[in-house]
DNA sequence: GCCGAGGTACTCGGATACGATTTGTCCGAGTTAGAATGG
DNA sequence: CCATTCTAACTCGGACAAATCGTATCCGAGTACCTCGGC
């Protein structure tokens, strides 16, 4: 199992666009990280469906964060691009085979899928208590404050 | 991104394993799941790989725990099946692009990968906690403690 | 000089191929149980 | 009757196809800016 390379993407762009003053078009998000515009642009679909940015189209256009970045999760964009299905899903074994529980008897979700869907929880309660506005700090921090500025410098020029 | 739909049929046989008194077969685990035998097969292979399962050939053989269900944790299991590997895997991108960071500044994990890695740790950590045993026990309450004396009665037929 | 219409260039959006991973299947190697045979 | 050998059936293990999902790409729809012409 793994995560959509998209979600990574996807997240820098958020932070991107977190420190932009202007709409930034994905022809330029795709050159700053060095990865293929075309496919970057699935994953801002993905963003804009979702709500978390909003898309202007025509000259001078782009993208921009819907709200603070201080509003975003990274659940919300791990959503947006990975979709809201879990990890886990039941497909009801007990009901099946020759000592199948009946469907009337099933009031209860199997242990199972509840104990994996406890895990989940727990990952979804960690991702949604960190915000795109954390990101940033943090990478501001890591980089002795110098990231930011020249994120910002390199998007006006 | 979805986990294996064999993390399920594992965790199942192996609650069913612990309340064995025998070896059991692939045959006969797939049998009383109502899954393919051979895919099955498969997922037990793995498990046992992973130490967490022991095979026995020949006739009269099959699978048996290599240790208590309450010393097997459902993260074993899932490790076993779905591999070692974490969900996310930062391809690092801050090191690609016009505002390229040197590797050399890079001593700190990048502020999306810690994110993701503290969001996994919460998982793995839940899943940590859970064992075979504890699966077996909420099984039996739910069915009001006959769903496991049928399996063992199963067994011996 | 000002206003408005038109064209053009630039943007996003969905529909479309390709590749990799997961899923599903098969047959061969190894082992044990039992039967047959000789003592 | 017992020990030994042989056979045969049953088990797991790794190697082999098919399907699904993620990856990557292209072209069309829409919009704002700029230009040009008329007033």
């Amino acid at each position: 199992m793994k995560l959509s390379n998209g979600v990574e993407w996807a997240l820098h762009c958020c932070v991107t666009l977190s420190q932009a003053s202007t709409l930034v078009p994905s022809q330029r998000l795709a050159e700053l990280h060095d990865v293929p515009m075309t496919y970057l642009a699935k994953q801002l679909q993905a963003l804009s469906r979702a709500g978390v940015v909003h898309s202007w189209q025509g000259q001078g256009g782009g993208y921009s964060l819907t709200r603070s970045a201080r509003e975003i999760s990274v659940l919300d964009v791990v959503v947006a691009i990975d979709g809201p299905g879990d990890f886990f899903r039941c497909t009801e074994i007990r009901q099946r085979g020759p000592l199948a529980v009946p469907e009337e008897k099933c009031t209860k979700m199997c242990s199972v899928a509840r104990a994996m869907a406890t895990a989940e929880a727990a990952w979804r309660e960690v991702l949604a208590g960190i915000t795109i506005a954390d990101l940033a700090a943090n990478i501001d921090v890591a980089s002795s404050g110098t990231a930011l500025k020249d994120v910002r410098t390199w998007l006006k020029a």
